[in-house]
DNA sequence: ATCGCTTGTGTAAACGTGTACACAAACATT
DNA sequence: AATGTTTGTGTACACGTTTACACAAGCGAT
């Protein structure tokens, strides 16, 4: 019985089963309007019996609010940025909010993408991708005037942005591996051009500094296990460093594994590897990385933060800063 | 001066500014529409100008076809099943439809979830996660007959579902466990209770019947690689077992560092561990599993060809099987 | 009994599209 | 020149809600 009814009831059908208004159908299901309590439950009790629910689409429209939100990522499947996405979106779920996802990694034209999500009057943006520029991101969505976190610090009133500061922990950690006498550094990017790599990469190089010491080499991967373990056969070989910076902990994992299967190598004795983002999978035993993390619940709360702070109107552009923190394991 | 325009400008708006009626914006907007190809011209370099993009959320109102797709998940971070989430979500972003993800894991209500969604009027429905009964989405989804797209062979005429065979792969693993000796199994099950579960023990369970063998243990995790370590953990010490099949390869990894670091055993010589999914991190050096895979881009494919069979509105439910194969590492 | 105030409901107009229908103009056919 | 067909455009309504406004009924105070 319940699964044969074909079409979906309307507003205007259901009044007419009530004996009511349809304004009335609308009202019942309004938490705080003028409606009689009788009136209401008889209306609620039609409603379940015909299986009526409000249609969202067209309450969207007339609200000028989807309770919508553009989720822009890289990938899905990244551990580096699953877990914040995985918080995030349990977050607005409990808010009412449903995500759409927007994922730039493999699509060719990543703005024809968003501009897409745009048409769909999303209430927030938020922008987990280093792949998009926030320039191009707040020229999409600007007409909504939608909410957009990201890392890369724009000063524009559309935006919010979450700032992080690794460098006291990367100073912890450059300051161990020192002492420990590796002398040879090697820094591991995730991609050649994204903003928050060239922000890692200053933490570690200042570090560096502070004790006169540079980056001996320098390598370019695309974040995955296969480009750290490839990069690393190379530092190791052609550029004889005995540190390796990586840009997260997928390729610290790639690179550690290089170094013990190609070269024999092992860590922290022969060779140093710290990794970034501090993913769950840093901290299980076969992995036991040491890693420049920064916390992901303090992350999303920060996210969720501004968010609410947008829905409330309070204007202008908004920013929290968060600092990381240094995950000690046995590769460096 | 592109940031600064507030408010989205409407089709009659844009009308008003190139002298012609709202109609001929929505014509000039529909791909094959009867409308003079100078006037066209004239209207989109217009609506560049002030940045006019039809509204998606009228024009689903409209249209009663929202170019949106739920995705039922687990969870997002989960690799067994990122891998196929990520595929999938290219090939809907391909085709200009919008995912929208629900994320089962961590919700109190994941009924309540569901209807939100469908308030949504989702076109297509596709569930990944084993956490909610197909029953229960058809009855919330069966008003816009959309596909539902899963494991569980539920027949029903708004299903359709993906079978999986993984009997000729199972039977294969065992046969070489069993011709290195191994004499006492363990199942590790990811639920206490999904279909999917039932149906991937009975593939290994049918392998050993078959050789005069059954399951000498049985223990249940929650697809983590926590769980995965400490059920191995009690199953080696208390069950005495030689061999382990996992639910997914996550806890197989688990159960193998679990061997490895507490017992100090080591695959595949003291004891066999199987994963299942086949997902990458699987084939990485440090794990190089032996597990039961599935080929994520044939699954995917069959899904996008799911989807694009309701799209034409070909009648009835429809169901595809694929098998699974054997993908051989050091770990059994 | 009159006046204010509250409560509950209906009417009608938005919200921004797509499209059936009508119609004029241009053009091809006899 | 009359007729039929194609092409391009405008008018008006539908899609399913929410909400400002109007209004009637109920109620307490004078």
């Amino acid at each position: 019985m319940s699964g044969m009814n074909r079409r979906r009831i309307t507003s205007k059908e259901l009044a007419k089963l009530a004996g009511v208004s349809s304004a009335t159908i609308s009202r019942a299901f309004s938490p705080d309007s003028r409606i009689g309590s009788a009136t209401r439950d008889r209306i609620l009790a039609v409603a379940r019996e015909h299986g009526y629910q409000p249609n969202a689409i067209a309450r969207s429209l007339n609200n000028q609010r989807s309770r919508l939100v553009a989720l822009v990522v890289n990938a899905i499947g990244n551990p580096c940025e699953a877990e914040e996405q995985q918080l995030l979106v349990h977050r607005l779920q409990a808010r009412q909010l449903l995500p759409i996802i927007l994922c730039c990694a493999d699509h060719s034209d990543r703005l024809q993408l968003m501009r897409l999500a745009s048409t769909y009057q999303v209430d927030h943006v938020v922008v987990f991708s280093d792949m998009v520029s926030m320039q191009d991101a707040v020229d999409i969505f600007h007409t909504t005037k939608p909410i957009i976190v990201s890392f890369e610090p724009l000063e524009n009133e559309n935006v919010s942005s979450i700032r992080i500061d690794g460098s006291a922990a990367a100073d912890e950690i450059i300051d161990k591996i020192a002492r420990d006498g590796k002398k040879r550094f090697a820094y591991l990017s995730g991609t050649n051009s994204s903003w928050i790599d060239k922000l890692r990469r200053k933490w570690f190089a200042d570090a560096l500094a502070k004790r006169g010491f540079s980056f001996a080499a320098q390598a370019f991967g695309d974040y995955s296990y296969d480009s750290g373990f490839k990069e690393a056969v190379l530092l190791l070989h052609r550029d004889k460093v005995d540190a390796i910076i990586c840009g997260n902990d997928v390729m610290a994992i790639g690179a550690r594994d290089a170094a013990r299967r190609v070269l024999g190598k092992n860590t922290p004795d022969d060779i140093a590897i710290v990794g970034q983002d501090g993913i769950a999978m840093a901290a299980w035993d076969c992995n036991d990385l040491t890693t420049l993390s920064l916390d992901h619940v303090a992350f999303i709360d920060a996210v969720v933060e501004l968010i609410e702070r947008h829905d409330a109107e309070i204007e202008g552009p908004h920013s929290i800063t968060l600092t990381c923190t240094a995950r000690w394991g046995s590769t460096a």
